[in-house]
Parts: structure tokens; C-alpha cells; sequence
DNA sequence: CGTGTCGCGTAC
DNA sequence: GACGTACGCGACACGG
């Protein structure tokens, strides 16, 4: 018997292996995705060394049309583009597949279906075992004794042979074929017989062997449907075959010589890997090959040692160590994610050399001691300011542990908040950050502790290994995010501003705000009769019901029933948004009503049944949860609930403002920065139009209007103003001109010359878009006012959308960053004011651009005082940075 | 039945 | 395709 050889399909391989990583492309330092390139390489050294084996062959399809496009014009027609970034690679796998000399074989007319179906009857005949690696079904045609196939499956390849075809798809090879042609191919536009899936394919074939046999007996199929359709599409079946089946009679060559690798230049190929920024496959090839410039981050992934603390011996020694040390790293394990609700099963700790504890402090997950016994040992160790505390995401311990009876005395470093100045564009979750900082593998939550059962419910001894190795990586990563803010210098962004922040963003938290549980029901009653009414008229006047809530059924309402005309296009369909229905609306009457109910549902859902079900059973107030690293930006997220996008531009939105209040006796002060994204680009740009503007406390929108329109200021129209205005946004969006006409409802030509109007008198701006653009391809990402970073990798990207959207983000990004920046600066120094005053008010929730505080009726007067000088003076930038500030009963009665 | 994705809509 | 940053709802498709 001779040598195996291996088949392997080129573009399959590649595609499999970009779209593996689609979510998180892997991108070499200059942000170029290689996904492609590694995945590809991988699979065949991997197949090199574990087949070992030199009998590799890869096979490209045609670059010209085939013989299938000439059969059937539509071949492949609704296939997407491949997209740019994957394009760009396959000269690179080409060029490395030359280097390494691998045969690559390409032949006119055919695609690599058929030069592998002819090799492998060739190597068969041949006294050879062959190997196709694929990803498509089609080759699975040829699979016997003889041949089989390997399919990349993370990262792996499963071998199907005979059997397993016929186990996973209920045909054997020799019917592939006719199975095929049966179910068609969306992918490949091959139509098949419509309504015919994998499992009446293979069903039928079970029962008749063969599509030929299927035809003859038509009469014997019992459902009418199937049979019916079967009918119907005959042609297209026996069509589908001819296209289906793979040529085993191309014009390829097939010796010794040619189906080896040569393997020449491995040095060269090594260090094209490494340019490519591979060098896990540089390494492969030539194992002691070096990077040109930065070394590899010291990692640290040595197994921990964990112990549980079962009796007041060990607990007394572990809080004499903290002490001594005065600064530890802790994590509660708890029964809730809610840390308004949850109650701690246990607290581990650590203070570094990779050992930590963990101290149950519940009976069935272990024999544990009193929690009166531990929370005294541990109240005054922690609650000590001098004792530093380290935690992922403290926020949350912090929480629970105030609930518990420990109000911690310095919450010194949040390993979470760390990792996101550090990148802010990718994930802050301990599992992710163990891995790409310390190379350790994570013990996931998942795996000890089964669905539906809680931390307690596991034996100690696996809870003592997963929350102390908690504890452990906490630490772990504290060492090296601690070093890396200082390198980056954004060590006293991260002490001065981004910590401190957590304190005040947990005591918000846990204050709380009350809504109005009455009214919120009262309402929501309402609007179930509004809404009601409404669903019959609409199906009166569309003469049926279906669920208005599914674009999909809308879509066939409006679009073939009603005949309307389809305005825009989605992935996967006609939009129904918004501006389409408000078009619509000219010319038939549904789709007003749609607008008015999606208006009144959406309220319904998101607001006013869901607000009520998160109040707190026990604080009956509101408590949401901010999340300091929810922005690459810099700005907070807020959710369960989302605080920050409750309604507010409409009356029937303003009605759910309306009903949150503030406690008996006091009243709620909110202080709004006005404009502080203009402000913050006339201080950036230093554009002299834009900062005489504010700095003469003109009406910037019509000023902008004069501008562009060539009017004076006070000749200046509303409708000239709205054009401004939305320009003025517009560009701090990076709005293109085709985003304007539609907007504006004027033509592209009219929306191109406002914008370049609005450069030309503002040159100030357009010079900071520039500079901003030219200094994030430099620095690979922007940076706001106060120094912090965010990467923006695409900004070298060679596909144009994703260059042009990483250009207007980067833009973005240093205007909403530096106003996040000056508003979380503000928060602080209004803290901080407020207890230096001993004044009672406290600040409850910060939406962006604007704070609100609960303030004591009788401390009114002084706290807006306060808060007008602590916001207006929080910078000093180039323009006026001015506050408007309002009080009322309800959050509603504000603006 | 849970999970992930899409379309849509709310905020700034 | 075409405006940046978020969160969250209902529908739907998919996989067990």
C-alpha cells in the first residue's frame, strides 16, 4: 500500500477558519485581521504532524466561471461578497503556501470539488488512502473504504467515514448525491425540490434508494404535500443533480512529485509569519524565532494553593496576616447576582504568593463557623482605612458586604475598572483577563456549580477551589494590570478618578430611588386599553389579525397586502422602522396606527411593567447598577434597570418620569451641563467661530445657520436653525452627506454643500477631525482630555466601511470621552463637597451629561449653590462651561 | 425549554 | 452600506 495523501480544500478551509473567529478576529499589531491566515496554516501543520505525513495537496476553485456557471447563470449568485478583510489574505496564504513549497493547484473552469473528486478516484485506483479536508457536504459523495473526510471543527478534525455519513445524515455516500439535489443549497443557490429539508430528504431516500427510484414511484408517497411538491419541482431536482454532482475527469496532474510537499524555505516562511504577526506558527517552524521589538508579558499560571476556613484558629491567623500585610484581595461568593438581594455564602482572600483561603459561612456547603464569628473578626480588619482592598468588579462586594455589616475602608483597586483603562475595547470578565494576562485557565462558575442550584449547594472542597482561585487570579492580575497602568501612564487617571468613583457609584446604588407603584399600575392599565383599541383597528383595516409586534408578519401586511412601497432594506428584509412607517403614512392609514402602538408598547414593556417588578422588596426603592466598564468611550452604562434612557421627549413618556420621586421632605436638584459635547469640541478644536460663539453666549445653532446660509443671526429662520442643528450633531456622529439628505429630506447634492459649507466656515473643526484621524493611526486609538486611551485597531483597516466607522469613532470618541471624563470629575468633587458641608443631600443618578440629586427641602438653596460652582469650575476650558440646574417634586417636572 | 441574534426604540 | 455610545424588549431560529 502506498502513502495516504491528504485533499484539502482551500477556500472551505479558509472561510472555516475566518468565520471561526468572526467574533473575535485575531488581529495582528496592526490591528490587520489573520484569522484567515492562522486558522488556515494550523489545519495543515497540524495535519502534517499528527498524520505525519508529507502527501498534502491544497486545491483552489477556478478564478474564471465553471462549467456550473454555465450550466445555471445563478451558481452561487446569492452568495455575499467575500469580505474585504478575508480578501486581503489569501495572496498571503498563497504567497506562505509558495515559501513552505506546498502544492497548490488551481485549474481553469473547475472548482476544487472536481480536482478532488479526480484525485481521489486516481488515488484510490492507486492502492492510496485519501483524506479530503473540507468543510462542505458535497464532498462526502466519495466517502468509502478508501476515502474519507475530515471536517475542521474547533480546531480539531472529525474523520467521517462510511458509517458516520449515513449516522449523521440517514444517506450513504452514494446517495449524497441525490439527497442533495433534493434539499438544494441556499448557499450555492441550488434550488432542490422547495420545502424539502435534510430529514425528507434522507427519509425518502431511506424508503426508495435513490432520486431516479423516488420519481418512478411518486404514487406510493402517502403524504399529498410531499408528493405535491415533489411533482412540482422535477425539473429542478434533476436539474439540482447535474450541479450537485462532482466532475471525476479534470485536467490535473497526478504523480509522485507532484503531491508532495517540497518544504524549501521554512526560514523565510517563518519570518513572514512573524510579519504577519503569527508567531505561534513562526515557532512551529523555526522554534527559536524572535519577535522584532516587545517581549511577551510575563505570564504567571502556576496552580494555586487553597485552603477552607473551618475554626477560629485559621481565622485569626489569615485577618493577623492581612493586617500585618494592610492590603488583600477579596471575593464573596453569594447567592444572588442581584447585590441588592444577595446574601454572602462565603468570603476568600488572598494577599499574593498564589495562596489564598476561603471561609464558608454556610452549614451545608461546609462546617463552618458562625457568621456572628467571622463578620466580627473580619468587621474591624476591613473597615480599617489602612487595610487595602482588592477586588474584580468590587462594586458588587462592596454592596453585599454593607448589606452584610462590613462597609469596607478602602476599596483600593478594582482589577475590572483597571483592565478597561488598560484596553477598553475588549472583554474585563476574570475568566477572559486570566487567560490574556496570565495565561491560566479559569475554573468557570458553570462547571461546579449545575443549573438551578446555588454556590452553597457545592461540597466545600470544589467551592474552596473555585472561589479562592477568586481570590488567587484577583490578586494575580492586580500585579500586572498595576504595572501596566503605570507604564501606560494612566495610573493617576485610575486613582484619582476612576476609584474613587466606584465608592460613589456604590453608595448611588444603594440609595436607591423610589417610583410611584400606583401610577405605574394605573398606567399601565391604560395603556392595555389604548393599545387594545388600537390592535383592532388595525386589523380591521388590514381585514386580519396577526402580531403587530413581529416585523416579519408586518412586512407581508404592508408590503404584499397592502402593496406599500418597501423604502429601506434590513439583513434580512423590508425595515419597518420608524421613518419608513412615518413615509408610509401619506398614503394609508395602518401605518400611523402602527407608529401610535409601537409607541404605546414599547412603553408598556421596557417601562412601565417591567420598572416596578426591580423595585426592592426590602429598601421599596430602585436600585440600578452602573457599570463603570460598559463604555469604550468612558461613559457609564447603566442597567437592571437601565436608568439612563428612561423616556423623557414626549408627554407619554415624560408620565413615567413623572412617577419617580423623592422621599418625604426632600426634592430632587438636577444639574444639567448644557451642550458640553460642542463645548468640549470648540475647547479641542480651538475653532475660533465655535468658541466666540460660546464664549459670547450666542445661540450656537443659529449661529451655525448664519454661517452656512450667509444670513445674519438674527435673520436666521426655525428652518434654517434645524438644518444647523442637526449639522452641528451630525458631525460630531461623523453624519455623512447621504445620512443629512435623508434626515433633512433634501437631496444629496443640497446636503454635501452644507457640510462642506460647514468646514469651510468652521475650518477650526475640520482641522480637528483631521488631526484626530492622522494622530489615531499613529497611536493606534485616541485619547480624551484627561489622558484616557481607547483603541480603535480598524483605524488602519483596509476595508473602507470599517476605516470610515473607525474614523468617525475615533472622533466621537474624544468628544463623548472628555465630557464623560468632566462629568465623572464633577461627581466626585460634588461628593466630596457635600460631605465636607455635612449636608444630607445625596446624588442619585448621572445620565451622561446631567446628575441628580436627592436633597433635604431645607438644603435646597445651599446645594444648588454648591452644585453650580462645583460643576462650572470642575475645568477650566477655552469656553464657558455652563450648567442649567432645576428642582422639582418628580423627575418629571425637571426640563 | 434555554440561548443567541435581529429589528427596533429609548436615552445622551 | 451610509451617525457615535449604551440597554432591553419581543420575535424568531436553533440546538438539546
Amino acid at each position: 500500500m502506498k502513502e495516504p495523501i491528504y485533499l484539502l480544500d482551500g477556500y472551505s478551509v479558509i472561510y472555516r477558519a475566518y468565520f471561526a473567529f468572526i467574533r473575535q478576529p485575531m488581529r495582528n499589531s496592526e490591528g490587520k485581521n489573520v484569522s484567515a491566515v492562522f486558522g488556515f496554516f494550523r489545519t495543515i501543520f497540524s495535519i502534517c504532524k499528527k498524520r505525519n505525513t508529507d502527501h498534502l495537496i491544497v486545491l483552489m476553485d477556478s478564478k474564471t466561471k465553471t462549467f456550473r456557471h454555465e450550466m445555471y447563470k445563478e451558481y452561487k449568485a446569492n452568495r455575499d461578497k467575500t469580505p474585504d478583510d478575508l480578501h486581503e489574505q489569501i495572496p498571503v496564504i498563497e504567497e506562505l503556501l509558495a515559501l513552505l513549497g506546498i502544492p497548490c493547484i488551481r485549474v481553469d473552469g473547475y472548482e476544487a470539488d472536481d480536482l478532488m473528486g479526480t484525485l481521489a478516484v486516481k488515488a484510490s485506483q492507486d492502492d492510496r488512502q485519501v483524506y479530503i479536508i473540507t468543510g462542505d457536504k458535497d464532498l462526502l459523495q466519495f466517502v468509502c473504504d478508501k476515502v474519507s473526510v475530515l471536517k475542521p471543527e474547533k480546531g480539531d478534525l472529525t474523520e467521517i467515514k462510511r458509517d458516520d455519513v449515513f449516522e449523521d445524515r440517514g444517506v450513504w455516500p452514494e446517495q449524497i448525491v441525490d439527497y442533495l439535489s433534493l434539499m438544494g443549497d441556499a448557499a450555492d443557490n441550488i434550488p432542490g425540490v422547495p420545502g424539502i429539508g435534510p430529514k425528507t430528504a434522507s427519509k425518502l431516500l431511506q424508503t426508495f434508494g435513490s432520486l431516479d427510484e423516488i420519481y418512478n414511484r411518486l404514487d406510493e408517497i402517502k403524504s399529498k404535500n410531499q408528493k405535491q411538491k415533489l411533482a412540482d419541482n422535477r425539473e429542478n431536482a434533476f436539474f439540482s443533480r447535474e450541479l450537485v454532482l462532482i466532475k471525476t475527469d479534470c485536467p490535473v496532474p497526478y504523480d509522485e512529485k507532484s503531491l508532495r510537499i517540497k518544504g524549501e524555505k521554512t526560514e523565510e516562511a517563518a519570518k513572514r509569519f512573524m510579519e504577519e504577526g503569527i508567531p505561534t506558527l513562526a515557532r512551529e517552524l523555526q522554534p527559536d524565532i524572535v519577535a522584532e521589538e516587545k517581549l511577551e508579558a510575563p505570564k504567571n499560571n502556576k496552580k494555586g494553593e487553597y485552603e477552607a476556613v473551618l475554626n477560629e484558629e485559621d481565622l485569626s491567623r489569615w485577618c493577623a496576616l492581612v493586617k500585618e500585610r494592610g492590603i488583600v484581595s477579596l471575593d464573596c461568593e453569594t447567592d444572588s447576582l442581584d447585590p441588592m438581594r444577595a446574601n454572602p455564602v462565603g468570603i476568600c482572600f488572598s494577599v499574593g504568593g498564589e495562596k489564598a483561603c476561603y471561609i464558608p459561612l454556610i452549614l451545608p456547603h461546609g462546617d463552618c463557623l458562625p457568621q456572628t464569628v467571622v463578620r466580627s473578626a473580619l468587621k474591624p480588619l476591613l473597615e480599617d482605612p489602612a487595610v487595602k482592598v482588592i477586588g474584580q468588579n468590587i462594586k458588587y462586594d462592596w454592596k453585599v458586604l454593607k448589606r452584610w455589616g462590613i462597609d469596607l475602608g478602602d476599596v483600593f483597586f478594582d482589577t475590572m475598572v483597571a483592565a478597561w483603562m488598560v484596553d477598553a475595547g475588549s472583554a474585563v470578565n476574570m475568566d477572559f483577563l486570566a487567560e490574556r494576562y496570565l495565561n491560566y485557565k479559569t475554573v468557570h462558575f458553570k462547571d461546579i456549580v449545575p443549573k438551578g442550584k446555588l454556590f452553597s449547594d457545592v461540597p466545600l472542597d470544589e467551592a474552596v477551589g473555585y472561589a479562592a482561585e477568586d481570590a488567587d487570579i484577583t490578586w494575580r492580575l492586580y500585579e500586572v494590570l498595576d504595572d501596566l497602568l503605570e507604564k501606560k501612564k494612566l495610573k493617576s487617571l485610575f486613582e484619582t478618578l476612576e476609584m474613587p468613583l466606584v465608592r460613589i457609584l456604590a453608595e448611588m446604588e444603594f440609595r436607591g430611588i423610589l417610583l410611584n407603584e400606583v401610577e405605574m399600575d394605573l398606567y399601565s392599565h391604560e395603556l392595555d386599553n389604548a393599545i387594545d383599541l388600537l390592535k383592532k383597528e388595525i386589523y380591521t383595516l388590514c381585514g386580519k389579525k396577526f402580531n403587530i409586534n413581529s416585523t416579519k408578519q408586518l412586512q407581508e401586511i404592508l408590503f404584499v397586502d397592502r402593496k406599500l412601497q418597501p423604502l429601506k432594506k434590513t439583513k434580512s428584509g423590508f425595515s419597518t422602522d420608524t421613518s419608513v412607517l412615518t413615509q408610509l403614512a401619506e398614503e394609508d392609514p395602518v401605518p400611523e396606527k402602527i407608529l401610535i402602538y409601537r409607541g404605546l408598547a414599547k412603553l408598556k414593556s421596557t417601562y412601565v411593567d417591567s420598572l416596578p417588578t426591580m423595585i426592592n422588596p426590602v429598601s421599596g426603592r430602585l436600585h440600578t447598577s452602573y457599570v463603570q466598564t460598559g463604555a469604550a468611550t468612558g461613559r457609564l452604562a447603566s442597567r437592571d434597570p437601565n436608568l439612563q434612557n428612561i423616556p423623557v421627549r414626549d408627554e407619554n413618556g415624560r408620565r413615567i418620569r413623572k412617577a419617580f420621586y423623592p422621599e418625604k421632605g426632600s426634592i430632587f436638584l438636577s444639574a444639567d451641563y448644557s451642550q458640553i459635547e460642542l463645548v468640549v469640541l470648540a475647547h479641542l478644536s480651538e475653532d475660533p467661530g465655535l468658541m466666540e460663539a460660546f464664549n459670547k453666549g450666542e445661540d450656537v445653532h443659529r449661529k451655525t445657520a448664519s454661517l452656512i446660509f450667509k444670513v445674519p443671526a438674527e435673520e436666521v429662520i426655525s428652518s434654517q436653525r434645524r438644518i444647523a442643528k442637526t449639522i452641528n450633531f451630525g458631525v460630531m456622529y461623523g453624519m455623512s452627506a447621504f445620512r443629512l439628505s435623508n434626515e433633512l429630506k433634501i437631496s444629496r447634492a443640497e446636503a454635501k454643500q452644507f457640510i462642506d459649507t460647514y468646514f469651510e466656515e468652521y475650518a477650526g473643526i475640520k482641522r480637528f477631525v483631521d488631526d484626530t484621524v492622522a494622530q489615531a493611526e499613529k497611536d493606534g486609538g485616541v485619547y480624551t482630555l484627561m489622558g484616557r486611551f481607547r483603541p480603535i485597531p480598524q483605524i488602519t483597516s483596509k476595508n473602507k466601511m470599517e476605516k470610515s466607522a473607525a474614523e468617525r469613532a475615533a472622533v466621537n470618541s474624544r468628544i463623548q470621552g472628555t465630557a464623560a471624563d468632566i462629568v465623572k470629575k464633577a461627581m466626585l468633587a460634588m461628593d466630596k463637597k457635600l460631605a465636607e458641608e455635612n449636608l444630607k443631600a445625596k446624588v442619585l443618578l448621572q445620565v451622561h451629561d446631567e446628575i441628580i440629586l436627592e436633597v433635604p427641602e431645607e438644603e435646597a438653596g445651599i446645594c444648588e449653590k454648591i452644585l453650580r460652582d462645583v460643576m462650572e469650575g470642575i475645568i477650566q476650558l477655552n469656553v464657558p462651561l455652563n450648567t442649567s440646574i432645576e428642582s422639582g417634586k418628580s423627575w418629571g417636572d425637571i426640563h
